[in-house]
RNA sequence: GCCGAUGUGGCUCAGGGGUAGAGCAGCUCACUCGUAAUGAGCAGGUCGUCGGUUCGAAUCCGACCAUCGGCUCCA
């Protein structure tokens, strides 16, 4: 140890320390204040998530991590996981370990054990980890070899670990971190002591396959959270049970929009109001195709196998797909709706000049999803894309994709939502040579940063006849749904062998762009019921106004407004129950009604109405026809 | 499909080896009412389905179906 040297520590304000070397994070922070020296739990050294209990042997920048960093709550969560492994095993001795990250709101484990875990041993987990909390353990770390690496939890019995370290590449310092007898393979970084992490909650158990793959032994995965107080714990617990209240299964049922029975599983019902939703959003979006300069058509749900095959799907996407047979030949329920669209292009010549042609269809699909991922509207077994195909030269593409993600964007702005974008690359089940793929790969890459956009690259998981861009919105529980997507093919015009005539007079390839942009019908209104916890904006809403006679004397002048209001075009109910106004109201309230309209003597007197919404309350007295002004107006902006 | 949990009137739920109970909703009646639940009465269930154990099953056992939370997969 060099104890005379001086080392300089630059802070993320700018200032520089200087310290003795060797001085310890932990040290650097108490000296910075003694707050910092509580709140730390791990800390970044030149840029390197380090250990608060390392040391400071040269000059370099540090930043101290606390639970309001990203990273920092990742250490904190990563840490909790491991104290709830070391409460498992020894609940549980000889259970085996496979692994436990952090996650975006909590942690989990993967365990092994000999029995599947039951709700009530998440209570008794949770008493354990109290008490290996309070016994304040130091997390230590200890840097070793590959061989002893292996040895240490081959003794163990730690078969996951084994295989863990086994795969990791040969020239990989390991490390693993012990708290009390406690000893687990990590890379750390971990808060200085297990008395570091106050309010821990177990959340849930679920099956998980080892290393995802369902070829694999299904492991029991336990779910947690922790928080550095007991409030923040409490305020996620009740933003989850918040959360569950705008479910669009719950949602749905109430306000009367669709039904799931066991007579259809995975094919939703839509009721009248729910289709009010679906046929407003469809207007709308014809509209707007009209705009972008798109031509409807509409294909057949069945076509013969001979076209699935000439697609790929045979090949590609059978296990997804229903058959059927019609006069001794086979016949498949569509899963896409792309090779009807081909044959509606096929039916004629094209020239170059008429290029891009862009066909929209509101196109019933139907696939076959396992039964565990069925999931209300979100996860179906049959449901209406939004899709289009661009057929275009090949020049035109990657303007074509930019108007597509503006139109995207156009499209969930109008909703308020927020999205985020992934890039999907070739799958390991795909058609096509590795050029095309590199080929069309980058033009979307430079699609969406011709846009500026921050897109997250998803190996992989593109479709098998090319890559795609997916857009993706969020539930109410913060899971992500994939919603538009934009593929990019230049496979199916090949296949169906796709041309046009060029300025040459010969016959040129045609690029393909397959896209849809609220994803499905079915899972955009789910997402649109929990965006909104089913207050549709006025425009949207099944019903926009209910008016509310206080008394049966008053019921003919509501009927009155009531025609009024149709004539309109306004989607308009009265509620003449014999019943008090308080407790109509209650019941416009419940469903979500934009606009009450109370009508008694006065407003029979007056020619008015008094108007209630569902948010601002008491809006007083209007006449109706100023009244009907500001709803086509809130109507006509789309107002959310 | 896999792991775990759940399944009782339209909804939310109680009960539990001796052939079902509440609240809300519904219907009828009374009250004729001014911004989130007026009162009274009535009606409503093969306790998910099928099979087994039993003198007797909604209750115990098994299989299946569906749903929920995950995994895997995807719009």
């Amino acid at each position: 140890m060099v104890d005379n040297k001086k080392v300089k520590a630059t802070l993320p304000d700018g200032s520089v320390k200087e310290y003795p070397g060797g001085i310890t994070l932990l040290e650097i922070a108490s000296s910075i204040g003694p707050r910092l020296a509580r709140e730390a739990l791990a800390a970044k050294v030149d840029g390197r998530l380090v250990d608060l209990c390392s040391t400071l042997e040269r000059d370099a920048s540090i930043q101290f991590l606390t639970f309001d960093d990203e990273e920092g709550r990742q250490v904190y969560r990563h840490s909790t996981a491991h104290v709830m492994a070391q409460a498992v095993e020894k609940l549980f001795p000889g259970v085996k370990l496979a692994i436990g990250p952090a996650i975006a709101d909590g942690f989990y484990y993967d365990f092994d054990p000999e029995e599947p875990f039951t709700t009530e041993d998440l209570g008794k987990i949770e008493k354990e980890i109290a008490n290996i909390i309070k016994a304040d353990l130091p997390f230590e770390r200890r840097e070793l070899t590959r061989l002893e690496a292996l040895a240490l939890f081959r003794d163990a019995g730690q078969d996951y670990k084994v295989e863990l370290i086994e795969d990791l590449p040969e020239d990989v310092p390991l490390s693993c971190y012990n708290q009390g007898d406690f000893v687990d393979l990590c890379m750390g970084p971990h808060v200085p002591s297990t008395g570091r992490l106050k309010s821990v909650k177990l959340l849930n158990v679920a099956g998980a396959y080892w290393r995802g793959s369902e070829k694999n032994k299904m492991l029991q995965r336990i779910y947690g959270t922790s928080f550095p107080k007991k409030a923040l714990l409490e305020e996620h617990l009740f933003r989850i049970e918040e959360a569950k209240r705008r479910d669009h299964r719950k949602v749905g049922a109430e306000l009367d929009l669709f039904s799931i029975q066991e007579e259809g599983p995975g094919f939703p019902f839509f009721h009248p109001k729910g289709m009010i939703l679906r046929n407003e959003l469809e207007k709308y979006w014809r509209e707007e195709h009209k705009k972008w300069g798109y031509q409807e058509i509409r294909t057949p749900i069945i076509l013969n196998r001979a076209l699935w095959e000439k697609s790929g799907h045979w090949d590609h996407y059978r296990e997804n797909m229903y058959f059927t047979n019609i006069d001794e030949n086979d016949f498949a329920v569509k899963p896409m709706n792309c090779p009807g669209c081909i044959l509606v292009y096929k039916t004629k010549l094209h020239s170059y000049r008429e290029l891009p042609i862009r066909l929209a269809e509101l196109g019933l699909v139907h696939r076959h999803e396992l039964s565990g991922v069925l999931h209300g509207l979100m996860r179906v077994r049959c449901f209406t894309q939004d899709d289009a195909h661009i057929f275009m030269l090949p020049s035109q593409s990657k303007e074509e994709i930019i108007g597509v993600i503006e139109m995207i964007d156009d499209f969930y702005k109008v909703f308020g939502f927020f999205y985020h974008v992934e890039l999907s690359t070739r799958p390991e089940k795909a058609m096509g040579s590795d050029e095309m793929w590199e080929t069309a790969t980058s033009i979307l890459r430079e699609a969406l940063e011709a846009k500026g956009m921050a897109y997250k690259v998803n190996e992989g998981d593109g479709a098998f006849y090319g890559p795609k861009i997916d857009f993706h919105l969020k539930d109410s529980l913060g899971r992500t749904w994939q919603c538009g997507t934009i593929q990019l093919d230049f496979q199916m015009p090949e296949k169906f062998d796709l041309s046009y005539v060029g300025e040459d007079g010969l016959k040129h390839r045609p690029v393909m762009i397959h896209r849809v942009i609220f994803g499905s019908l079915e899972r955009f209104i789910g997402i649109l019921t929990e965006h909104f916890a089913g207050a549709f904006p006025a425009w949207l809403a099944p019903v926009q106004v209910r008016v509310i006679p206080i008394t049966e004397r008053h019921a003919g002048y509501a009927r009155q407004v009531e025609d009024a209001l149709n004539e309109i075009g306004i989607r308009v109910e009265v509620d003449a129950r014999n019943e008090k106004v308080s407790y109509k109201i209650r019941e416009a309230q419940n469903q979500k009604v934009p606009y009450m309209l109370v009508t008694g003597d006065k407003e029979v007197e007056h020619g008015t109405v008094a108007v209630r919404h569902r948010t601002k309350g008491d809006l007083g007295s209007l006449s109706l026809a100023e009244f009907q002004d500001k709803l086509l107006e809130e109507i006509g902006t789309k107002l959310y």
